[in-house]
RNA sequence: GCCCGGGUGGCGGAACGGCAGACGCGGCGGUCUCAAAAACCGCUGGGGGAAACCCCAUGAGGGUUCGAUUCCCUCCCCGGGCACCA
C-alpha cells in the first residue's frame, strides 16, 4: 500500500521525460501531424490561473492525440518584447533586457513545474536578435510587395505610453488596449502595413473556418466593416455659383434617397475647407467649426453626444440626379477618416442630417414614405419637387415609396431597393457615380516610439529618401547601451541613428521606431516549425509539413489584434509563395477567464489565487484536472477552493484503487465467476467511459471527460463492495486499473506515469502507450429497462430482453400495472416504440 | 440601432428530439473512533401523500411533435463586439 504524494511523483516525473527527450519530435511523414498551438506568454515573471487554464487545455489535446497516434508539435515561446519590460526597467533601474531574460526563466520554470509537454528545443523568444532579425527580414520582404508605407495621417497617440498605436489598439471608448489611458488624435508621419489590400480576402476567408467561434469570425466581420455603397460625384462650384470641373465623390448606402439631398457636408478636417473659404466673409465662423471639432476628444466624438455644429463655406455644389445646387457646410459630426470625409445630406432619411438641419433651418423634402404616411395621398404621382418640410419628429430611415424624385417616384426604395440599383445604374450610365465597396478596416500602424521592440529597418537618406536596409545587413541590432532608466530612445542615441546610405554611401539617419510587437506575434507559429534555422526564416517544407496549426488556444481579446494580423502575415507570406495554406488556425479554441468571486483576479484588487500555492497543497496534477473539471473550456469560471479539494480527494481515491487492485493481483486471490452480472456492469462501465471520456476530450468537453472517469471509479468501488475478494473478477479488475490509468494520463500525467510504471510495474512511460481501445459490444446488455410514457409523461418501466421483438415491448408495455391505470377507460390510439430508447403509449 | 453569445437545483455544471438535474461542491443523517480528522454508507429541485404514487418545474408566451432544456416564432433579462460609419 502506497500513498498519493505528488509532491515526490510530480518532480521526479519531470526530470525523467526531460532526459528521455519524451517530447521532442521531428518531422515524419509516415504518421498524421498534428500541431497543438497556444498562445505564447508575454513573459511577465509569474504564472496566473489564466496560464493554467490555457496551457493545462492544450497540453491534455496534446497528450490525447499523442496517445491517438498522432505526430505532435507542442511548441512554447515567449512574446518578449514590449512596454512592461521597459516600464519595470524605470521603475528598478535594471535593463529590460535583464528583467525578460530572468521573467523568462521563472516562468519556464513554473511551465515545467505544471508538467506541460513541450518540445523545449524550439523555443522562441521574440527579443533575441536570431529571431527578430527574421520580422525584420519579412518587413523587407512586404515592402517589396508594396505593402509597407510610411506616410502623414491622423493617428492615435497614447499620452502614457507615449507612442502610436493601431486602431484595433483602441478600445471600448477610445481607450489604450494596455494601459487604459484616453487616446489622442495627432497628424504624423508613420509606418504602416497595408493589412486593407487583403480587407476582402479577410473577410470571405472567415467561411474557411467552421472550426472558429462564432462570436470570433463576428466580431472580425464587424471590424472589418464591408458595406455596400454607391459613390456619386457632385460638381463643385466656384464662388459665384458656377460648376467648375472639379469633383467631390462621396459615399452613401442610400443612393435612392439622393433627390432628397438639401445640403452637403465636409469634415472639418477636408483638405478642402480652408481652399473654399480662405478669403471670403465665411472664413472665421467655418474656422471656429474646424477649432472646435479640433478641441472635441475622441471619446466624446464616438460617443456621438455632442450637438452638431457646422457653417456654411458659402460655396454650392450640383446634385448630379436633379442638377440642383446645394449648400456646402462644414460640420463637425463628419469623420475625415471614414470614407470620403465628405456627405450628402439627406435629412429626412438619415437622424444626424435631420437634426443639423432642424438646427441650422435647412430644407427637408421627404423622398422615401412609409406605407401608412397621410403625406403618401399628397405626393403621389408627383415627379417634382413640391414640398420641402415635413412634420415628422425624426427622419425616416425604413422601406418606403420614393415621391418627388424625378424617374424613380413610385419605385421601392430602402437598403437594398430596386431604387437604390436603379438611381445607382443611372448615374453609372452617365459617368457621375457607380457602385463600390467600403470597408472599415483600417491599414495597421505598425511603429512605435519605445525602445524595447524590434527595430524598422529603414534608413532615411537626404539624397535617397527611404532607403530600405539590405537583407545581408540584417539583422540591425538593438544596442543594449540605451539608458531606459532616463528616459532615452533609439532616436537618442546617435550611435545608432548615424550611419551611411545604403543606395549612395553619403551620410545618412536610420529609422529610430520599433515595429509594434503584434508583428513579433503574426509569425512566430510558423517560426516554431523551424526553430532554429539560421539561414533562413523558415524551411517551407518543415512549415508545410506542420501548418495550418490543428488547434489554436488562447483568450477572447485577441479575438481581433492578433488573430487578425496572423491572417494578414499568413496570407501576405502565401503570396510570396512561403506558405500553401490560406489559414494559419484551422480550429481555434478561446477559454474563458479565470475569476474569484465573479471579479477578474488582479494583483492590484488583490484577490489573485496563486497556482504556486495550489501547487504546494495539491501538486500540480490535482490543478490541473481542477481547472478542466469546474467549468466548460470557452466559459468563464469561477475560482473555488473547496472544488479543488473534491478533485484532490478523487485522485486520491483513483490511486487508492489502483494500488488496492495492484496489490489483490500481487497476491494472486480472486477467481471470475462466469455470468456473474456485477462484473458484467463493471465491464459496462470501463468501456462506456472509454467511449465517452475520448469523446469529449475530442469536443474539449474536458469537464464531462474528467466525470466520465469519476463514474468508472465509483463502479469499481461499487464492484469492490458489493463481490467478496475470493469471487472478484481479477484480469477485469486488472484491465480497469490499467485502463483508467491512461485515461487519466493527458490529465494527470504525473501521477499516471507513476501509478504505470510503479504500481502496475511497466516498462515503458503511459505516454508513450495507445489510448484504450472501446469495444462496443461491451455496451450489449441482455436486458434493458425502457421507460414507458403514456401522453408524454413516464408512468412505469419496463425490463425485456434486448432483441424482444417490438409487438411484444407493446403487449408488455401495455399491461404494465401502472401504464394500465393511466389507459383505464380510454382508447389505445398508437404506441410508438424506440428501439433501446423508450415505449410511448398514446391515449385519447 | 446592428451583430454574436447566454438564461437549468443552494453552487459549478450534465442531458444524439426520448426517464431533466450526470459528475462534483455544499448541506443533512449515519458507520468507524474515547474523540476528532481521514475514509466509507445513505438522503438532498419545489409541493402533496402513511405509502403506492400524483402535481409543478429548464427566463416568459405561443407553435411543431406521440414526446421539446433541445427545433421554429414573439418577447424579457444578462454578457460581449461594432457604431455621429453617411
Amino acid at each position: 500500500m502506497t500513498k498519493y504524494d505528488p509532491h515526490s511523483i510530480e518532480p521526479k516525473w519531470q526530470e525523467s521525460w526531460e532526459r528521455d527527450g519524451l517530447y521532442h519530435v521531428t518531422e515524419d511523414p509516415d504518421r498524421p501531424k498534428k500541431y497543438i498551438l497556444e498562445m505564447f506568454p508575454y513573459p511577465s515573471g509569474d504564472i496566473h490561473m489564466g496560464h493554467v487554464r490555457n496551457y493545462t487545455i492544450g497540453d491534455v489535446i496534446a497528450r490525447h492525440a499523442v496517445m491517438n497516434g498522432a505526430n505532435v508539435l507542442h511548441p512554447i515561446g515567449w512574446d518578449a518584447f514590449g512596454l512592461p519590460a521597459e516600464n519595470a526597467a524605470i521603475k528598478s533601474g535594471s535593463h529590460p533586457a535583464t528583467w525578460t531574460y530572468a521573467n523568462i526563466e521563472t516562468q519556464a520554470a513554473s511551465f515545467r513545474r505544471m508538467g506541460f509537454s513541450y518540445d523545449w528545443d524550439r523555443v522562441v523568444r521574440t527579443c533575441d536578435p536570431e529571431y527578430y532579425r527574421w520580422g525584420q527580414w519579412i518587413f523587407l520582404k512586404f515592402w517589396e510587395r508594396g505593402l509597407v508605407e510610411r506616410r502623414s495621417s491622423p493617428v492615435n497617440w497614447c499620452p502614457s505610453c507615449k507612442t502610436v498605436l493601431a486602431n484595433e489598439q483602441v478600445v471600448g471608448e477610445g481607450v489604450c488596449w494596455r494601459c487604459k489611458s484616453v487616446v489622442e488624435k495627432r497628424e504624423l508621419e508613420q509606418w504602416f502595413l497595408k493589412i486593407t489590400e487583403y480587407s476582402q480576402e479577410l473577410l470571405d476567408d472567415l467561411d474557411k473556418l467552421p472550426g472558429w467561434p462564432e462570436r470570433v469570425k463576428a466580431m472580425q466581420a464587424n471590424w472589418i466593416g464591408r458595406s455596400e455603397v454607391a459613390e456619386v460625384d457632385f460638381t463643385l462650384c466656384d464662388a459665384a455659383g458656377e460648376p467648375t470641373d472639379e469633383r467631390i465623390t462621396v459615399f452613401t448606402t442610400r443612393p435612392d434617397t439622393l433627390f432628397g439631398c438639401s445640403f452637403f457636408l465636409l469634415a472639418p478636417e477636408h483638405p478642402l475647407v480652408s481652399l473654399l473659404v480662405s478669403g471670403t466673409e465665411y472664413e472665421s465662423a467655418v474656422a471656429e467649426i474646424v477649432a472646435l471639432a479640433a478641441k472635441e476628444t475622441s471619446v466624446e466624438r464616438a460617443r456621438g453626444e455632442l450637438e452638431k455644429r457646422g457653417a456654411f463655406t458659402g460655396r454650392h455644389v450640383v446634385n448630379p440626379v436633379n442638377g440642383e445646387k446645394v449648400p456646402v457646410w462644414v460640420a463637425d459630426y463628419v469623420l475625415m477618416d471614414y470614407g470620403t470625409g465628405a456627405v450628402m445630406a439627406v435629412p429626412s432619411g438619415d437622424e444626424r442630417d435631420f437634426e443639423f438641419a432642424r438646427k441650422y433651418g435647412l430644407p427637408i423634402p421627404p423622398v422615401v414614405l412609409a406605407d401608412d404616411d397621410p403625406l403618401l395621398s399628397k405626393l403621389a404621382g408627383s415627379r417634382e419637387r413640391v414640398l420641402d418640410e415635413v412634420e415628422w419628429p425624426h427622419a425616416f430611415s425604413g422601406d418606403g415609396f420614393l415621391v418627388q424624385s424625378g424617374e424613380f417616384t413610385e419605385m421601392r426604395g430602402g437598403k437594398d431597393s430596386e431604387a437604390m440599383r436603379a438611381v445607382t445604374a443611372w448615374l453609372d450610365e452617365r459617368g457621375l457615380g457607380r457602385a463600390s465597396i467600403n470597408f472599415r478596416l483600417r491599414d495597421w500602424l505598425i511603429s512605435r516610439q519605445r525602445y524595447w521592440g524590434n527595430p524598422i529597418p529603414a534608413v532615411h537618406c537626404p539624397e535617397c529618401g527611404l532607403v530600405p536596409v539590405p537583407e545581408e545587413q540584417l539583422p540591425v541590432v538593438l544596442p543594449m547601451d540605451v539608458d531606459i532608466t532616463a528616459g532615452e530612445t533609439l532616436a537618442d542615441h546617435p550611435e545608432f541613428y548615424e550611419t551611411t546610405c545604403p543606395k549612395c554611401g553619403g551620410a545618412a539617419r536610420r529609422e529610430t521606431d520599433t515595429m509594434d510587437t503584434f508583428t513579433c506575434s503574426s509569425w512566430y507559429y510558423l517560426r516554431y516549425c523551424d526553430a532554429g534555422n539560421d539561414a533562413a526564416v523558415f524551411d517551407p517544407a518543415k512549415v508545410g509539413y506542420w501548418m495550418p496549426a490543428d488547434q489554436y488556444i488562447g483568450g477572447i481579446e485577441h479575438a481581433i489584434l492578433h488573430l487578425l494580423y496572423s491572417r494578414f502575415f499568413t496570407k501576405v507570406l502565401r503570396d510570396m509563395g512561403l506558405a500553401t495554406f490560406d489559414e494559419p488556425f484551422t480550429n481555434l479554441l478561446t477559454q474563458g477567464m479565470v475569476k474569484l468571486d465573479g471579479a477578474t483576479m488582479s494583483k492590484s484588487r488583490g484577490n489573485v489565487v496563486a497556482p504556486e500555492d495550489m501547487i504546494a497543497r495539491y501538486g500540480a496534477d490535482a490543478l490541473r484536472a481542477y481547472i478542466l473539471f469546474i467549468a466548460p473550456p470557452d466559459k468563464d469560471l469561477d475560482w473555488s477552493y473547496g472544488g479543488l479539494e473534491g478533485m484532490w480527494r478523487f485522485l486520491n481515491r483513483a490511486w487508492r484503487l489502483v494500488d488496492d487492485i495492484a496489490g489483490e493481483a500481487a497476491d494472486g486471490c480472486g477467481v471470475a465467476a462466469a455470468g456473474d452480472p456485477a462484473a458484467s456492469a463493471l465491464h459496462r462501465a470501463l468501456h462506456a467511459s472509454i467511449a465517452k471520456c475520448g469523446d469529449d476530450i475530442a469536443r474539449f468537453q474536458f469537464n464531462t471527460a474528467l466525470s466520465s472517469v469519476m463514474e468508472l471509479v465509483n463502479a469499481a468501488y461499487d464492484y469492490r463492495r458489493d463481490v467478496a475478494v475470493g469471487s472478484r473478477d481479477l484480469p477485469l479488475q486488472h484491465k480497469v486499473a490499467t485502463d483508467l490509468t491512461l485515461l487519466l494520463a493527458p490529465f494527470t500525467p504525473h501521477m499516471s506515469e507513476e501509478l504505470w510504471r510503479e504500481t502496475l510495474g511497466q516498462r515503458d512511460s503511459v505516454h508513450r502507450q495507445s489510448w484504450p481501445l472501446f469495444d462496443p459490444t461491451a455496451l450489449v446488455a441482455d436486458e434493458i429497462t425502457l421507460p414507458v410514457q403514456v401522453n408524454g409523461k413516464v408512468r412505469d418501466r419496463l425490463t425485456v430482453s434486448a432483441d424482444a421483438p417490438e409487438k411484444d415491448i407493446v403487449a408488455a408495455a401495455l399491461a404494465l400495472p401502472n401504464v394500465m391505470t393511466h389507459t383505464a377507460g380510454k382508447t389505445v390510439r398508437k404506441v410508438v416504440v424506440v428501439p433501446g430508447r423508450l415505449v410511448s403509449v398514446v391515449v385519447g
